[in-house]
DNA sequence: TATGAATGAGTTTTCATTCAT
DNA sequence: CATGAATGAAAACTCATTCAT
């Protein structure tokens, strides 16, 4: 049944809700569609099991990450970003998840309750959490915690390095670990105390 | 005939490829299939002429706000991201023709490809050239012409709020305009010279 | 507008009736559908038009055999034979219109009438005449002239070949030189009166 | 799905390939559309099935006819004519077959294939075998063997039989009994050596 | 003489779904 | 746990035909 799962994804993800076919999920894990209906009771049971099933392993991974604690709020950080770009940089369910809620989101409001509950939330959280430790710690600026969506705009980058692996293949797309460095450079310069500041 | 192609932009984009019907765009424009099929010889066709035929708006935007000057790169940079986050505050053409984009890369590679040449290259293009000329005039950091993937990193929160509000209604995506404000003062931040920078 | 009975009598024949379209038509002779439209009323009137211009040419042959005369009875069957055989040996009209008639009689009755009034009441009126010729010159044996369908069963190997050619292609259907000769050498032996017979 | 088959061949012998509708072959059988994807993939599958199901019963007749055995090899020919002659004089598959093979041979080239090796192949075959038989018992003529086609020649009249009867209805269409005995005559006296021979 | 726009009814084919086994 | 038979509705696409120009 995971199998059925498995491939279900793979088919919402490639051919969007309207164009899959229970049938060709059923030539993915080579059963008969009866045997479908047998544990699913219709292609919209099927569609919301697999986004269900699928989106919890998704968010529990930073939270890991954070567990295991680190000497700076930056060094934090860049954990958290090594994590999220290194996620993007392989294919996987990840990748098909993420174009299942963009293209989905609005014939199923659920799959859009589930992407802010279960993704954007519990990741603003975390990254709040860090830049409140920083301002605490006096590593950051205190301003930063006042910046609204702050947090939205410290991950859209790799968000949407997510996105457009989607989009372009390997060769063309941005490479996740450029994006990385980059990344983490214009954060430290655009968040992190200066010592100048300080001798002010 | 553009009237077939709005609608069939509409029905595309929210069904999906797989799932839009030659006689739901049919329907929409208050015509029947047959005369569809008169102009464009099959699904496909239709979907090719109307990708083809949305993208070349969309991107001369930007261009037209370069011509028009700004005392500053920093002023330039922020009618940029006006312009972009304003874009994307309402719908209409401009997401729809994301949403399919996003939806149907890998179905058609020539979407990939558009979308590479009229969207990515030339907004990078924009954003290298004004870094540059921040540069030279003395006003950005120096070394943020050498981080790789830049542009990238800069539009990224623009066109990630685009896709929340694929994905969420009004009330719970990030607000544009909030998210104008945090980007230009994170940038501002992260490559503008400082003054103390100046003095030492 | 011959153009257009040619490009018709090609379709017709290639496709049958139920599978000829006027978009093919039009486009074999390189016009509009409403040009076609133009000349002839309905598809059905097109294909009785097309029918009835092709089968006054295909008869007249054997005609004109028959007025430039022979030595004997035997040698005018020959010459005739020649003429039939050789039609044959080339693809062109005569074959379409042949397959048009065998594909299309019962959908069209008026086609089978054509086919007995303009070739076979024709063909066999002319055999027959030979045969007497040659009865009355004490050439061929008596008892020809009261077997019944003599002169079908005659033509019956030169229609068949033809029937043959649109089967098979040139390699494998039976030859037309090949049939002429044993085709000849076998009516001699039947129909001939020999010496033997002379001297009972 | 014999009834399919058989609805079919019904269907595409009347109405040819092009003409044909897959809803007409269900609406004969009294089942849906549906059902018939069901056991066949699409129309070119349904029209290969059926001439494929429908010409191995063909051939085998004359097989059965040969090893009956007869008194002289003149015999044997008279109850191969018989039967060719008698096949033909009742509509039935055999009828609705030769159409369908006429009709289809160039848009399905396996069909001049199967009408090749499982028609033309084993009739002629037939032939040549009871011709050499007669001609070691002194039967019939040494020549005879000598002659290219002569079994096309001899089959011609009963194959175009057929045929005139696909094109005009029973009672325009030349009738089988006539056909045969002056075909056997025919037949005698062109190959049979006459006792006047042998006295020579 | 020639065309393009437009359509309604038909075509082949797909598909989600049900049911008996 | 697993299948095959069967269907009704809808999909993409075709086609003969009409009409205005």
């Amino acid at each position: 049944m995971p199998l059925i799962l498995e491939a279900a994804l793979a088919e919402f993800a490639q051919q969007g809700y309207g164009g899959a076919s229970m049938a060709s999920v059923a030539a993915r894990v080579g059963v008969t569609k009866s045997l479908i209906y047998h544990y699913f009771s219709s292609k919209e049971d099927l569609f919301r099991a697999t986004a269900r099933s699928y989106i919890q392993p998704a968010h529990s991974v930073a939270e890991r990450t954070m567990t295991e604690g680190a000497a700076t709020a930056l060094d934090l950080m860049r954990s958290l970003f090594e994590v999220g770009y290194d996620q993007i940089g392989k294919p996987g369910p990840h990748h098909q998840l993420m174009k299942m809620i963009i293209t989905e989101a609005d014939r199923f409001p659920e799959l859009a309750q589930l992407y802010r509950e279960e993704i954007m939330v519990p990741a603003t959280a975390i990254l709040r959490r860090v830049l409140q430790n920083g301002v605490a710690s006096g590593e950051f600026r205190q301003e930063v915690t006042n910046l609204p969506f702050i947090e939205e705009i410290l991950i859209a980058p790799v968000m949407m390095t997510n996105i457009w692996r989607l989009i372009m293949n390997e060769g063309e797309a941005p490479a996740p670990n450029g994006m990385l460095t980059t990344h983490l450079s214009l954060l430290k310069l655009a968040i992190s105390r200066k010592p100048s500041d300080t001798e002010l």
